[in-house]
DNA sequence: TTGAAAGCGCTAACAA
DNA sequence: TTGTTAGCGCTTTCAA
């Protein structure tokens, strides 16, 4: 029997080709046509066209497993997105996986929102992988994850929001900002009677605080303010504006904590014959793809979820490679997209 | 110096607790404290405590690649996702992933819909971590991307969509039988002039084709058939729906191919003030969570992602566990689901 | 530029 | 029930 040609595999081998076989095949140690296949230029060319063309006819595709493990590099990025209301984010974790890609790098998604229990094992679930980096949207409060993620090593980024006090990496925007941002744009429109509508979300809170303040700062009377809990459906929109019909009857625009609830609120609007802008005003939140060809065409905020997610990679890619990321903190800002949903009809203005 | 409770590191070790490091600790081999970790009814109560003491104290993870690497058995699966319109699936997406989290399984995202040789990146990137198993959306055509599939021996399933050869297991529905039970639907509350309005996708244009194979051969006029190219979005329906005003004002009912769609040529017809269903009838497909609260009601086909992202865990988790999987082809079907924007006001009917 | 040796951290196989 | 041994498939280290 000829041993050299063709090894007999262990019973341990899961039968799949491996660097072994491509050396034997090309004529080389395992290491060289190693070398071949990640550093080509430090092969001779002789070699290489060897190796390669070994890879070719063996269908040869490198263990990562094996490879990771050797060099404590798993060329792995992990993702944690709230289990609801994928949607807004989903464009971050296109741009971040897409990035990730072109580099070499695999996106494992992990899902929060869930019980504090299950937040616990998708931890242990993810630093069990060993990824290069961890991406979180959202910030992570102190406490028990907090302190190990920390314990662990990984580089992290915390997303989409800002506090002074990062896990370690950093790219967001305020939400405070917006909340009274968005309460100046109104005011300046003239807008003085307002309600909120905002889903149960910690970052949706402190848009409604800031948005709050900044009106009553100027004596304005109180905002209404509708809770609708953690539906973020656009039955709760409509719903919610019920209810502003009937108890703050003389609100004359209305801002949501979401698109969807904004054309909740529009809809309910449209059912009663109110007119959108003409009775009342209406703005959104995350500037979803269709809401700007609606009738009306909806004011909203813009976040640019593909600039976060394209940062995050290289970021997190910087740092898994050696390299220095400063500053790790970033504030993306947002921007208010005037449209036709807060449009003034007695005072006409022109687009922002 | 005392090296059996502060063993000197070896130069390459990623510095994290190993278990040998827990083992140590407990006073018992590492194959036995895996065993306690792994199979805790494998060991005495007495070497369980002390193991599980160890692994408290000293916050010790298992790396699952090196687990991955021994068992040939990765507990990964990978997913890939067509990059636009994620939004269909993501509701597939989330029991896929949530399933497979709760048997102490990963998931890796990647995104189809590139170029050709991104496709073969993509392929070589998941077999390179030798996932467990394989989720496709949609079906694979033979070509080079199926035979290395096959080759790699990892079970697949693809998903969403029929066909008598699939490569190995799959969970869908048929495209040409939504087409026709569409068409059905439409023809018996008596409309008989109809516009299609489908974005350029192989399995939107099987449900076109039917449907209108189904209306001519009841001897109906000519479907008038709008192809919106690649583009999805809300404002390709209001444009579609200006075409068919223009090319065929007499048509009597839309299908779309998308509830977006449909939701772009109900913009578009209250633009134009004209009434939906009174003036025309609208149908989507997904049955995306608003479209049920929209004014009107959206009228659409519903398909149970949920129910798909489930199964399809389950067949990848049997099939890896090394559980026969039979029949590992299932059709989940489809409803119909009746709303208001198909109510034909001449003869009300009750609902679906 | 190439290679031999020695792991990475874990588990399968076998033995006690 | 527990342990010993020998890998899994790759890369780091060091030497030629």
């Amino acid at each position: 029997m000829n041993d050299k040609e063709t090894p007999k595999r262990s019973r341990r081998s899961s039968g799949a080709i491996t660097l072994r076989d491509v050396a034997i095949l090309a004529g080389v140690a395992p290491i060289t046509a190693s070398r071949a296949i990640n550093t080509p230029n430090q092969v001779s060319p002789e070699v290489l066209r060897k190796v390669q063309e070994a890879v070719q006819r063996t269908g040869y595709v490198p263990n990562r497993m094996a490879g990771g493990l050797a060099s404590s590099r798993s060329r792995l990025i992990a993702a944690v997105v709230p289990s609801t209301v994928v949607s807004v984010f989903m464009e971050t974790i296109e741009a971040l996986n897409g990035t990730l890609f072109d580099a070499g790098y695999q996106l494992m998604l992990g899902q929060s929102g869930y019980s504090a229990d299950r937040e616990e094992l998708l931890l242990e679930a993810i630093i069990g992988r060993r990824p290069d980096g961890i991406f979180l949207t959202g910030i992570l409060p102190p406490g028990k994850a907090r302190t190990r993620l920390l314990a662990s090593g990984i580089p992290v980024i915390e997303t989409w929001d800002l506090t002074p006090t990062p896990i370690d990496m950093l790219i967001g925007f305020s939400h405070s900002d917006i909340g009274r941002e968005v309460a100046k744009f109104l005011m300046d429109k003239g807008y003085k009677k307002f309600a909120i509508v905002h889903a149960e979300d910690e970052r949706a809170g402190r848009r409604t605080v800031a948005f709050r303040d900044a009106v009553e700062q100027q004596g304005l009377p109180p905002v209404f303010i509708a809770n609708v809990g953690a539906s973020r459906s656009l039955k709760s929109g409509r719903e919610a504006f019920t209810r502003i019909l009937a108890e703050a009857p003389d609100v004359q625009a209305v801002f949501c904590s979401s698109d969807l609830l904004a054309l909740g609120v529009m809809t309910e609007a449209r059912a009663r014959n109110i007119n959108v802008p003409k009775d009342i005003a209406v703005m959104g939140f995350g500037d979803v793809p269709f809401v700007a060809d609606m009738v009306p065409a909806l004011t909203t905020v813009r976040i640019n979820g593909e600039q976060i997610g394209t940062l995050a990679a290289r970021f997190l890619m910087d740092r898994a490679e050696g390299r220095e990321v400063s500053p790790g903190i970033v504030d993306v800002g947002f921007s208010i997209i005037e449209r036709d949903s807060t449009a003034l009809v007695k005072t006409p203005r022109q687009k922002h």
